[in-house]
DNA sequence: CTGGTTGTTAACCG
DNA sequence: ACGGTTAACAACCA
């Protein structure tokens, strides 16, 4: 569930509360999240310290003296910070251990990576290393938008929705940045005119800039276990089935765009 | 027990 | 090469 928004606050957040820390002892309870064996990655870990933490797309960079850590959430879950003494959560991932005592508790909900990567072996990485533009970073243009969608017959919700395209989007801020476009999700991607590309792209950037701002989901929490001001009231179609559409009333629908669901206005988002 | 849900990759087919 | 579909993989809930 954490994208773009979400990850972008966690990583700033890191950066502040964790940059200068040294880290002493890595514990691991699911070592499948990791992309070495738990024992390699405890000892080569042990020892660096926290320089600083970025973030591209759904990953949190943190680099280390030696190496990258590379935090991915998958579908949803947390880091939360903890002084020393307190109690970790009850199901935990992984744990990370200060040299001050305080600890970073991570919990994937499913499909969360911890993966420890060289800096020469960053380019190589099967996922973080292929990502494509920010849709936040002043790259990320209206000609790069149109030159994303040129030529190519798929639909744009994959285009939104391919991290190697545009990183950092998911399922759950794609249908508002669609609806707000006025854009079905089902729409090939060289069938945008001027006007929609530009609408597309003004789109993303305001639904994704709005949720940074109010601080990410009410439903995702910070190192501290608080969550952003952005709760479901927020979205305009999105996860709103049968409720009237925002701009026109028409009821809103659910529907099936390949592996994903999306919720329409089958009248402002003609296919 | 069933099926749906957020992410990502790989495999397969046309 | 592209685009689509499906399955698989650490849960969890209704």
């Amino acid at each position: 569930m954490p994208e773009l928004p979400e990850i972008l606050l966690r990583a700033r957040e890191i950066q502040c509360e964790l940059a200068g820390r040294t880290i002493q002892a890595l514990e691991i309870v699911q070592p499948k999240i990791l992309n070495m064996p738990a024992e390699a990655a405890a000892a080569r870990i042990a020892g660096q310290r926290v320089e600083g933490a970025s973030h591209r797309g759904k990953w949190i960079f943190c680099r280390l003296s030696r190496d990258w850590l590379l935090i991915n959430l998958g579908m949803g879950g947390e880091l939360l910070l903890h002084a020393p003494g307190d109690a970790l959560p009850e199901k935990v991932q992984a744990v990370l251990t200060f040299a001050d005592g305080y600890r970073l508790s991570a919990h994937f909900w499913w499909f969360g990576y911890l993966h420890l990567v060289s800096p020469e072996d960053l380019p190589e990485h099967p996922m973080a290393g292929s990502l494509g533009v920010d849709p936040l970073s002043p790259e990320f243009t209206v000609d790069a938008l149109a030159a994303l969608l040129a030529g190519r017959r798929t639909r744009i919700k994959n285009i939104l929705l391919d991290q190697r395209r545009i990183a950092g989007i998911g399922n759950m801020y794609s249908h508002d940045i669609l609806f707000q476009a006025g854009l079905h999700p089902l729409r090939p991607a060289n069938s945008l005119s001027e006007e929609e590309v530009e609408a597309f792209w003004r789109a993303i950037r305001l639904t994704l800039g709005e949720a940074v701002a109010l601080g990410g989901a009410k439903f995702e929490q910070n190192l501290h276990g608080e969550g952003g001001l952005l709760d479901m009231d927020w979205f305009q179609v999105g996860y709103r089935e049968g409720e009237p559409c925002p701009r026109c009333g028409t009821p809103i629908e659910k529907i099936k765009t390949g592996s994903t669901s999306s919720f329409v206005c089958p009248s402002c988002q003609a296919e």
